[in-house]
DNA sequence: CTGTCGGCTTGATCCGCATCAAGGCCAGCG
DNA sequence: CGCTGGCCTTGATGCGGATCAAGCCGACAG
């Protein structure tokens, strides 16, 4: 995908954030935005700076992540081609409390604090849909802290496959497969997890029948006993 | 306080969230609210029900927590008088994914999610704030998933007491004294810590001198000294 | 005064997961 | 080709914090 040529109006009709808008009020909004090329590993944003805008990966993968006085990592979310991040940053009116990197190269579209805050004032509807995307994500925390609290490891890794399994629907055939969308380390951080306790957890589902992992695919030949582990 | 004599609009109009709205439109919002008289131990709502309200506890204290499949409890938050939750649950159209119960008796005000979104399509600055107001929590909530990932039990336990020192400015004379709001327990599980861990990890801190503990009331003499344990 | 009950502490033991340390495997590259 | 560097696995060991089990203390009721 080349910048040049990328439709930055026709893009974000696309996204479920924008939906419904006119093709004047989305030409305004695409004012407001900025493409950013990014190569992997290449930083976002950081801990610390001021927030003006937010952010789509039109393409690639970001992560948000967290680091420890100790320089220890933890990574809070994954960020996937066409999702955004730090809406709920911009308004608050802080600098970042975390920081992002791309993961692979990326293509980023940036939407600036200023375009949002006019097209809310322009469109209730807009603002009723911002705060349901940052409703849902706050929901998405809630879900993580509950998880980090309540369920062991393997608990929590079980519950990743099968909600990445129903987000996408990845049946091919009689078994599901899901794909790792990256390395296992950054989802065991994901996860908070150590590389070599999501190997090993890996690892013992494999060996109890439960998933065949190959690589990032791992196919799940009975979803229904995979949730209900550990029991049979 | 009296439920009779409770004036709500006049009340809703000292909350943050509805400074600056105009006589009419609190008294049209408080046509939307219903009070509700909780004793201690009492139900708000439970996982799974429908929600059409947002709640704000006037006076009282309500944990919001969830449970394991295994009855183990984890408190998400503690909502002290004149905090509000749930709103984010409201603009996702789906049923509460959490419990909460009355921990005192409590004096609760609903306001329904009719009335709220009236007002918002009618005055995009109160959306504004709401909008405020619910990526305020989520990023207390991403401070919580960074904590439980990143620091120990009394590292945790330490973030807990610096920031309600800094939060009410608790200063009489030259020591600073913070209070628990409630029970040892429950502040335990909010910070995802048994009973008897963090029992252990307060007598591990008055031993090192750093806090002197007198029922639920915290003595730090030296802040600066706390917030750098484990160093000296 | 005495029972009892909720909130808290204390001790002994255990286990889930981290940590440290070595490879193994494959892709890219000289 | 072999060398190098990610990425992942595997094994040995250790620690933070959970669990189980008593006991303590103050509040309150009888």
């Amino acid at each position: 995908m080349d910048t040049r040529v990328f439709n930055v109006p026709r893009y974000l009709a696309e996204l479920p954030l924008f939906t419904d808008l006119s093709p004047p009020e989305l030409e305004r909004l695409a004012q407001g935005c900025q493409l950013r090329r990014l190569a992997r590993g290449e930083t976002v944003f950081r801990v610390g700076e001021p927030c003006q805008e937010f952010h789509v990966t039109v393409t690639g993968q970001v992560k948000l992540f967290a680091i420890s006085p100790s320089g220890q990592e933890k990574v809070i979310e994954i960020i996937g081609p066409g999702a955004s991040f730090a809406e709920a940053l911009m308004f608050t009116g802080r600098p970042y409390i975390i920081n992002a990197q791309a993961l692979t190269d990326t293509l980023l579209l940036s939407v600036s604090k200023q375009a949002v805050l006019a097209e809310i004032e322009a469109d209730s509807r807009f603002a009723l849909r911002m705060l349901g995307g940052i409703s849902r994500r706050l929901h998405g925390l809630v879900h993580d802290v509950e998880a980090y609290a309540l369920h062991s490891g393997v608990q929590r890794m079980i519950g990743y496959l099968l909600r990445k399994q129903e987000a996408e629907d990845c049946v091919s055939g009689d078994v599901v497969t899901v794909s790792l969308p990256v390395s296992k380390a950054t989802v065991a951080s994901r996860l908070s997890l150590t590389p070599e306790y999501f190997s090993r957890a890996l690892g013992e589902l494999e060996a109890a029948g439960l998933i065949e992992v190959d690589k990032r695919d791992i196919r799940i030949p009975e979803v229904r006993r995979l949730a209900q582990y550990p029991s049979a």
